[in-house]
DNA sequence: TTGATATATTCCTATATCAGCATATATTGG
DNA sequence: CCAATATATGCTGATATAGGAATATATCAA
């Protein structure tokens, strides 16, 4: 088995840095294609197809408006991987590392009795 | 060219749902690759090569224990995908759906005047 | 209808998986 | 040193990209 699809969900849609930046400019509002492709200085095509794997995991969703076609951005979609992430948050917060070295600092002393009593 | 490597950054490292099962479990701390292994029902090899993978991107550390290995999280490195994904909190909140259609009525009285105006 | 603009799709190539299996390496106890 | 346990690496096969270039499709305007 190779790699999963970059439309297998949104993990794996957002692992490409391309993705990610057109995410990020839809932030601001619904655009069309050739607006980002000349935002992002990427080739048309190339916005295309990224654009097709978002709407396929559903991270945008797409509306005709004349000839343009206006993608607009479903942040929705990215609460799973925030959710997923904040589960880890204690790991960057000061206040669990303090908490980690108590911890720590009560193993050793656990440590030392045990071997004062092993003797 | 083909896909980012999976060594590339933490969001390709993370997009494989097996590595997220693993960082799952070394939150609860330090284990050996066969604790892993049982744990998850996978192969050890497969759980060798994904923890490599996560050691290259900066998510475990490792340390000899005997002959054991034991892999522990570091899960600072998750935080630029949480950071991330923050960004579009707006987007999965009750209060910014409110205000999001409280913007688009006023677009909609702006666009009847504007209408009026015309005419 | 025809031309022009905007967007999507197709074909091609080089590359990077991931699983399975076999095997190599490391560490410890005796 | 040798056997046993724990882990890492190598190889193969099937698959899925992502970019470039060319082309197809859609929609509007005259």
């Amino acid at each position: 088995m190779a790699r999963l699809a970059t439309t297998s969900d949104a993990f794996n849609a957002v692992a490409e840095p391309q993705r990610r930046l057109i995410l990020n400019l839809l932030a601001h509002g619904e655009r069309p294609v050739n607006y980002i492709a000349g935002s992002l200085r990427f080739k048309q095509p190339q916005v295309s197809k990224h654009l097709r794997v978002l709407r396929e995991v559903g991270l945008v969703s797409v509306r005709g408006a004349g000839q343009q076609r206006l993608y607009k951005l479903n942040g929705k979609g990215l609460k799973p991987i925030h959710d997923w992430t904040k589960t880890f948050e204690n790991f960057w917060n000061e206040s669990f590392d303090r908490l980690d070295d108590y911890l720590k600092k009560l193993q050793k002393r656990e440590k030392s009795h045990e071997h004062k009593n092993e003797k």
